[in-house]
DNA sequence: TCTGGGGTCCTAGGACCC
DNA sequence: TCTGGGGTCCTAGGACCC
């Protein structure tokens, strides 16, 4: 039994370097939206100890001192070379985990172990050349440990971005775990690490000779789960397929803060779009819709005000226009004059598959059928014209809006994007 | 001045029922 | 006066992930 996990080395920064080589070697971060914090940060900007999240205006002093070079996310870009490396890699095993847009695992089951490594450095030199991305590999019994090897394949120079777990002495296994700290294990996040900490856990070690069934009760089944699977016992299966998602959320920060009802209105009927359109590509219908808007918690000095109201729907729809509806009611019921919003958002909730709707017992067959003809045809053309061609009126038609992101720094979409390829400077 | 967005899973606790 | 116990379902909140 093994288990490869592949991820990409910063990966929106590799991505922005394969059309922009200039920026090998310089200190560079992506930023997230409305250029906030830092997402991605380059090997030179890790070393000067700039953290992940950090505001990118707090960074403004030393971003000048050591020229730092900030982006604005692209994720056209991210998602298209994503699916690059993703079908390069799914050339080494029948059995790809997709986990998230930079990283999968592999299931290796079946390889001899002494092949993994060199299987490792394949995968590894075929991304490298074909799509132009550092990636490293871990491989090991167990996904949490695959994890933890690709960790040590990344940090340590000795490993030259591949860790066969298995292939290490006992010895080194037990001073690696004894190294590295508790926080690194995959489902470890900051509370816990708090946690374990105060009963005198500290490393990845003394977590693997935890008791299971005590840190269960202390914790909760995941914690059993996490010190299992570092023993080498896989309890995380491989998804292969990825199941429809439960809920589909849009939301956004504004570029500016709002105030007025109306422009509060479009923010929200233009996020309902969105995701009803997610919605509908997925084949689901919803049978409810969540809608919240909030001031911003870091204007403290501000009066604060947050709400949510949930809709239900009297039926399961993917009719963008029955969402919008309920958009409306939702915002009014919850809007208050006087306060400086920050962003809003919707959700939507209780999904199922298209295939399980029962008939609409209120509106007539052609009614249905009408309705359907209509999300089909916006759907078509906007596949056709690009996103937002043909969308409801209620969600603005500025454009740019008053309210919408800031992104000063963005790349053009390299990839897939006719007009913007033209522009790419390779070399 | 300026602080992201989109997910999943688990647990606790309340409502309700028998 | 004494005031059970177990099951299910739902939701809110908290933890985690990238």
């Amino acid at each position: 039994m093994a288990i490869a996990l592949v991820d990409a080395n910063n990966f929106y920064v590799s991505c922005e370097r394969v059309f922009r080589p200039n920026l090998e070697g310089r200190p560079v971060v992506v930023l997230s939206n409305n250029d906030g914090c830092v997402v991605a940060r380059s090997a030179e900007v890790k070393a000067m100890g700039v953290a992940m999240g950090t505001p990118w205006f707090q960074l403004q002093k030393l971003a000048k001192r050591e020229g730092i070079i900030a982006l604005s996310s692209n994720y056209t870009l991210y998602a298209d070379m994503s699916n690059r490396m993703m079908g390069i890699l799914s050339s080494f095993s029948p059995i790809q985990e997709v986990y998230s847009i930079d990283e999968c695992f592999l299931d290796l089951r079946g390889f001899a172990q002494d092949q993994l490594s060199s299987m490792g450095q394949a995968a590894r030199e075929k991304v490298r050349q074909w799509v132009g991305l550092p990636v490293g590999v871990g491989i090991a019994a167990t996904k949490t440990l695959a994890k933890l090897a690709n960790h040590v394949a990344k940090k340590m120079p000795e490993y030259a971005g591949v860790c066969v777990w298995d292939d290490l002495p006992a010895g080194d296994q037990q001073r690696l775990l004894q190294q590295l700290p508790v926080s690194e294990v995959w489902g470890v996040g900051r509370q816990w690490t708090a946690r374990l900490q105060e009963t005198g856990i500290q490393t990845v070690w003394d977590l693997r000779h935890a008791d299971p069934a005590l840190m269960r009760k202390r914790f909760s089944i995941l914690m059993e789960r996490c010190i299992r699977e570092l023993r080498g016992e896989p309890c995380i299966a491989m998804v292969e397929i990825p199941p429809p998602r439960q809920e589909i959320q849009s939301s956004r920060s504004f570029g500016h803060p709002i105030t007025s009802v109306d422009e509060l209105g479009e923010a929200i009927s233009l996020y309902t779009v969105r995701a009803v359109d997610t919605l509908r590509r997925q084949g689901s219908v919803a049978g409810a819709l969540r809608v919240f808007i909030h001031t911003s918690l870091f204007q403290a000095h501000l009066p604060q005000y947050h709400a949510t109201r949930t809709i239900a729907l009297n039926h399961p729809s993917q009719d963008t226009r029955v969402f919008l509806q309920a958009g409306r009611v939702a915002l009014a019921d919850m809007y208050r004059p006087g306060f400086v919003y920050a962003k809003a958002g919707v959700h939507l909730l209780e999904i199922t598959s298209v295939d399980t709707l029962q008939a609409n017992l209120f509106l007539s067959a052609e009614d249905n059928a009408r309705a359907l003809q209509l999300m089909t045809t916006m759907d078509q053309v906007n596949v056709r014209f690009g996103r937002g061609t043909l969308q409801p009126g209620v969600a603005g038609l500025q454009d740019p809006r008053g309210w919408a992101m800031k992104c000063g720094n963005k790349s053009p979409a390299y990839t897939t994007r006719w007009a913007e390829l033209a522009r790419a400077k390779l070399g």
